[in-house]
DNA sequence: TTTAATAGTGTAGAAAATACACATTATATT
DNA sequence: AATATAATGTGTATTTTCTACACTATTAAA
């Protein structure tokens, strides 16, 4: 009994202040050179978040990186040769880790770049809803989960933080609150150190407790 | 290119102030006797959601039931006879409505049965995995969604709509406070009309206003 | 030394969450 | 008719959380 299906993989990045997502250039039909999420067959008993592993290391060169299963998409008329059931999955890099490291080394995609999430071109097959609903997981998880933090360096500002959630959220917060808050849940440690190579005040570092994190969320 | 995929249902009801979930015994190997998720194949051409109505219609003779998706296992080592991969769903369903219509016809699963969620059987394949994460799922939506009243008749009392509160949380709330903050959200119709058939004070029924809901939740 | 750019901080008022106990009402029983 | 039973329905005081809001501090570059 076959089973072939694929996964999809919606590799997010922080940089700049925004959100990205990385694209990939098909290189195969259908959707030939059209821009998609990068994501192929699951091979033969390989587990699905190893192919996802596969794929996310093709296109970024990272191993070891953050995995959500976001949902099945199996719709009869979602590819144009028969229906082909995929795995979407949400997977988080560090943009400091990836930053020179693209350059998909697969037949079945040429080049991979990342787009900001207000600004996408057209997608193949249904890969624009798969984007879509991604953020709308993020959104609805973003109090109860420490993803955030995959998305950020080990030490990190206040302010980078800050704007996570704005962009993921899509609103803009009072910065006086937002800290307050943020700082109140306890699971920020305050690091004796700064940023470096700002051209004005350099803010404080903090890193995330996961012990701390841990105890509050279970 | 074939793609053989099975659903997985998880077919819930509220009933006796407990969630139950409904189970069949399986009539084919593996796991022939076992009890298991409502499940199948789904056809060649055929929906993912209509393989799932299907199902669902064949264990509790329900057509038109509140579905969503959960999340696709496709575990290498899940089915003993090479990977199948499943897609499992939440079905909520109203006793009163399949109260006495469980009698499922097919030749892959003998009885049906409700089983409360605190006492299950082993089951099936991963199915155990399933049911909890289901429980998971609903916890977590439970105050951004109105699937609660998918359990519900449409004309319930505030003790029942509390009794699916701490079931789901698995937890018990103060019940002026709860009466505070449910009505204070301003989605519930108060009406003129009370409970019959008790043997002590009827309580006043309410239902959802289903456009207030939608205003304040968008 | 001045400018530019961002960091960092507190308070008062409003709203929401929590803790907590008893009188009311409908039916069934005697 | 009186009583027992079982669940309904209600308010207040306290604590906690959320919100709105503006200026001084710091660093590097010009």
């Amino acid at each position: 009994m076959l089973s072939f299906f694929t996964v999809d993989c919606v590799i997010l990045t922080f940089h700049e202040g925004e959100l990205k997502v990385l694209l990939t250039e098909r290189n195969e039909y259908p959707y030939k050179d059209w821009w998609a999420l990068p994501g192929y067959f699951v091979d033969k008993g390989e587990e699905m978040e190893d192919a996802v592993k596969r794929i996310a290391y093709e296109s970024t060169g990272l191993k070891d990186i953050y995995l959500a299963q976001l949902a099945a998409f199996a719709g009869v008329k979602r590819h144009p040769e028969g229906r082909i059931l995929t795995v979407a999955y949400i997977a988080l890099v560090r943009y400091e880790d990836v930053k020179n490291k693209i350059k998909p080394v697969t037949t079945y995609m040429r080049q991979a770049k990342w787009y900001s999430i207000q600004n996408l071109p057209e997608l193949a097959f249904d890969h624009s809803e798969i984007v879509s609903l991604s953020l709308d997981k993020l959104k609805q998880n973003i109090n109860y989960s420490s993803f955030l933090f995959e998305l950020l360096p080990e030490k990190f500002t206040l302010t980078q933080l800050q704007q996570i959630y704005e962009s993921i959220l899509g609103l803009s917060l009072d910065k006086r609150n937002f800290r307050k808050k943020i700082l109140n849940l306890g699971y920020l440690k305050e690091l004796d150190e700064f940023q470096t190579g700002v051209s004005y005040r350099a803010a404080r570092l903090y890193k995330l407790d996961k012990k701390k994190f841990q105890k509050i969320f279970n």
